[in-house]
DNA sequence: CGTGCGTTTGATTGGTCTCAAAGTCTGTGG
DNA sequence: CCACAGACTTTGAGACCAATCAAACGCACG
């Protein structure tokens, strides 16, 4: 079912990262992955690794996107976050995941062994400095999307679109990598209310929806009002 | 209003912390806080630390109870989480505090420099990793916090329940140090809808209240059962 | 013995879920 | 190129749960 091999498409390059970090500003720090990790590819919703598994690989989003999940004994779901292309997700403290992760679509991912990381940032207090932001940006996140779930549908949605948008760097446009099911499992609502919502803010005309996929921020002032 | 000043009742230690830490578990880590920290005494409902302020200090609760929130436009508040005695909380990545903190009732906080703190981080890879440690049980629990935000009310209350039993170290009995307000506001619920909560689980015996503040756990069986 | 705050209880409203069915898109194979 | 199957999405009707508005209750305090 989700269960979908990841080809290697590039070798690692073992480098000398320590120069590289040196004087790299702590928002791309990242990049620095790049000389330490792997390029593999994904199908749609594969899976990247569960939770309980032990924590080998840290992940960067090339292309795609992924989602993090944890599984309610009654089968709902609840989906952390979202990664979009560029940013990094894997990274527990702890020896296990404490969520699942699939891609959301096909993807293209750097993997990085945690291993690699952890022995650099035992001799390079940036690199550790760098894993400890990385977290407390995760923490951030999360906190924020909390407040979310404490709010009505038009306004988890509204948050979601904005939120997406600003993350993907677009103005008025986006094009939505998941499904309707992911974004109820993101937001804590059913498909069915998603739907409803989207169709409610279009015809207050905040939104265009033109294929399902894609929304067009028609009225971002209303929708920042929801945002509140 | 909440401003109150906290009083100091014990000098810092300067001390040699590095000794201490070398063969510290992570697991009470915090306990060489103690060496470099200094103890203050807060009042009910007493400021802290406020959102958006430099983030100077980090504490830890002697005795007594926190809890850090955010607040939306519409004035209602979201508490991320309640620090009870022994739990370590504004330790923030970043420069200033994304939360507010209060106390919840009086309290002994162990007030600690982060700066003293970041500097031995520098030197020490083991104090490194436990600041990377602290926020990444953080974001843990938070993550587990939204599972429980997407569930009914009866299931979150009896969540709650289990949680401050299982975190206060108590088998059947628990003391809150928080008002209805403050639980509804850390389940996304309303008072009314916490009280009438109660008092349903208390008719079907999963619970005594005999005062508002004290909860005996009568049947963990059936509370489980909704923690699911 | 009032006073005020926090809590509990009641009646009603409203928003979201549930169940159900119709509609749309996509990829596949003829 | 078209037809079809399957999955995903949208729409509808009704039920239910928690919010809201309102009032009574209990407890600590002066």
């Amino acid at each position: 079912m989700l269960m979908q091999n990841a080809q290697t498409l590039s070798a690692t390059h073992p480098a000398k990262p320590l120069d590289r970090w040196a004087a790299a500003p702590l928002g791309d720090a990242a990049a620095v992955l790049d000389t330490l990790g792997v390029r593999m590819s994904y199908g749609r919703n594969a899976e990247i690794f569960g939770e309980g598994e032990p924590t080998a690989y840290v992940y960067r989003v090339v292309s795609g996107a992924a989602r993090t999940y944890k599984v309610l004994d009654d089968g709902r779901r609840q989906i952390s976050a979202f990664y979009l292309p560029g940013e990094v997700f894997g990274l527990d403290a702890a020896e296990t995941h404490h969520c699942s992760a699939e891609t959301v679509a096909r993807s293209v991912l750097l993997v990085v062994k945690r291993s690699a990381i952890l022995s650099l940032a035992e001799t390079e207090h940036r690199t550790a400095h760098l894993l400890w932001a990385l977290t407390a940006r995760e923490l951030q996140r999360v906190q924020t999307h909390m407040l979310v779930l404490i709010r009505s549908a038009q306004e988890r949605v509204a948050c979601f679109l904005l939120e997406m948008a600003e993350r993907m760097g677009v103005v008025d446009q986006v094009e939505l990598p998941m499904s309707r099911q992911d974004i109820a499992d993101y937001l804590g609502l059913t498909i069915e209310t998603i739907s409803r919502t989207l169709t409610q803010l279009e015809s207050t005309g905040a939104i265009l929806v033109p294929t399902c996929r894609r929304i067009v921020l028609r009225d971002r002032r209303a929708l920042k009002r929801l945002h509140a």
